[in-house]
DNA sequence: AATGAATGAGATTTCATTCAT
DNA sequence: AATGAATGAAATCTCATTCAT
């Protein structure tokens, strides 16, 4: 039932509602914010979304879900063809890579922001974990690919878990605080330059090859 | 009025405060639990504190966040020497520079997560940003002090800036999940490999040196 | 108002109300429901009934309530020749007194269902409790109007409008789960059976007559 | 939780409850109502009830279901001994057998009305029908360990639930409009030589022994 | 006449905070 | 000092009813 409603005004309660998501995310934000921030009742808001949940669901799609995590998994797997990170330059393999998952996050900029950091409490609030996780099994799968397998011990495993969290969540920060696009591919790859010397030297250090 | 009580109670209800704020964040967290957990009464929980933001603010108390800035300061103040990042070594200068941090943190150890992620909603909300802010100027102001004063962007600035907030989210991450001392040491020092490695690769990157 | 518009979306609303009533009782079924039920829109609704009671009042029209309730005491008024009911058998009487309001029952099937047993919180509420009234009523007067009048007691008056209140909700009962007239007849028989022995005893062991 | 606060202050909500309840059922009673009623605030309501269907569990407690449904099972079992119900005189066997259910439905009379008359929407919704449930067990059973076992056709087997569903129904009319026990027991007793001779009637009508 | 989106009142439930004892 | 029951404001959600088109 709640589906072919005025369109626009489905538009305009998402997009409200991506807004307020992002800028106080999922547990403070009412529904009397996103309804205010529409133009409507708070009432009407329920004949389009059957409850806050519903809601925040439609803001981050399921559809939208599975592309962000599929685009950074791709971003992680086209490393492979490298042998070892340590040879890798910062920036040549950044833009080859990332072009897609980078248009994507410039094209939903607070989707990501929301999905990423503002999720605490929503049925979405797992996300997060569950991209860290995917990216450290094929970081790790990846190393185990090549020749000498990583052996990494509990704590580096927890740090690679870290790293890769703060690198979601500072990919999450740049869209949030910018908003036009030259300024996003700049300060990723200011981001990405500290990112991947970061990781040969994890490596490196750990005498493995990654 | 708050001044006379029972310091053992008042200690009880801080204590209780940090597990439960530790546990679940400012915001979520009852005066409920904290009396419960305190074992005293919801009401008497209000003849220490004026109102759960005073408690937050005992829990968190300023003298604590001053000396949590003061030694992360250090910490970047200690690189002052050393004429270019590039040139350092991973593990060197991390055990000589933290080790007052670190016994810090591991003292205060779940002072540190909450102040720095379980603070949303309370009055230390912005303490994260602030030493952030705190560490950025002190680099910046370092980095000029040398010779070649770095020029970073706009974009460079703001990378930085995420890096050194991934920095201490995984120093909380690490302190909330790990209980003994050996382990957050061992963390740690995987991260810094990654952190140092990144930054010498931040500025290599940028031409820049700090 | 709501007088010159199309009799056949009348009918059709009328038909769903009849049906979302019968499911659900009046408190419960929404008018939503209804319009959905009837293929219009909710609006549209109100331009033929001023609200919810209203529709009520045509689902369940007070000809109707009128009929019923005539037909029910011309049941009682039958057994007005018969000097004693313990000389009833249980069938002959019935096919004779009853086929009149068996046939308008299983005419108005849920109709009758709807406002005996659907009908809380509705303008037809009390209905229920009007046709047992009467019913009594009829009964008493039939009694004293044969030689030795019947002197039942508070405690008997009452029994006896549990009685006949027990008789209508059974007969709804039978209405709401039989659609085929034959197994309604089997059903009415049967607990005919059971009501006119009941009665019976219920006279004698009174030492009264009726 | 919800359990050792002031019990005055309990029993003054069950008792509001209950009286709401009888009043009004389930679904229509408002917790401001019933808050009102035990001159309390809402929200205080809470701390003693989880929520509307923990009050209503606590007004109607599974313990005194329990009791009432053994006590309606012992009524029907204790027919047993009679070879025939048509030897059954009315109110011999019926002051023996029903002694402990009157002075149960007396103490709580109030109570049995909610569980058995006004608990649509509630927890305990089904109770009435699993108390019919299981006296038609009760009573196919026994008529089967008879001589000649009954064969009930389907539509005999629905009368008799109607018969036992009018009877726990007019127990709870009767119980809801007396407050003295000597008036419930004289509507019972009249009551009874109904049921009593009408179900003789019925399993003599219908050529069967119970 | 009709649509169906929109409103707004009201119900349930949660908690920070107050207050009688 | 302490208790812990009580309050009241606010949030989520539901629907009868209205209204712009």
């Amino acid at each position: 039932m709640p589906q072919q409603l005025k369109p626009e005004v489905r538009e305009k309660i998402i997009d409200a509602g991506l807004h307020a998501f992002a800028a106080s995310g999922f547990r403070v934000t009412t529904m009397q914010e996103v309804a205010t921030g529409a133009g409507i009742s708070t009432g009407n808001t329920y004949r389009y979304f059957a409850d806050k949940r519903a809601l925040f669901e439609a803001v981050v799609p399921a559809r939208f879900c599975r592309d962000l995590l599929r685009l950074l998994r791709q971003r992680i797997e086209a490393l492979k063809g490298i042998d070892d990170v340590r040879s890798l330059s910062a920036d040549a393999p950044y833009h080859l890579l990332s072009e897609e998952l980078l248009r994507f996050c410039v094209e939903h900029r607070l989707r990501v922001v929301v999905v990423l950091t503002r999720a605490e409490g929503s049925p979405r609030a797992r996300f997060g974990e569950r991209v860290v996780g995917s990216l450290m099994r094929l970081a790790t799968a990846h190393a185990a690919s090549l020749g000498q397998p990583v052996r990494l011990t509990r704590a580096q495993r927890f740090a690679l878990e870290q790293i890769y969290g703060g690198f979601i969540r500072a990919m999450a920060q740049i869209l949030e605080q910018h908003e036009d696009e030259a300024a996003i591919r700049s300060a990723v790859e200011a981001y990405t330059s500290y990112h991947l010397a970061g990781l040969r030297g994890f490596f490196a250090g750990n005498g493995a090859a990654a």
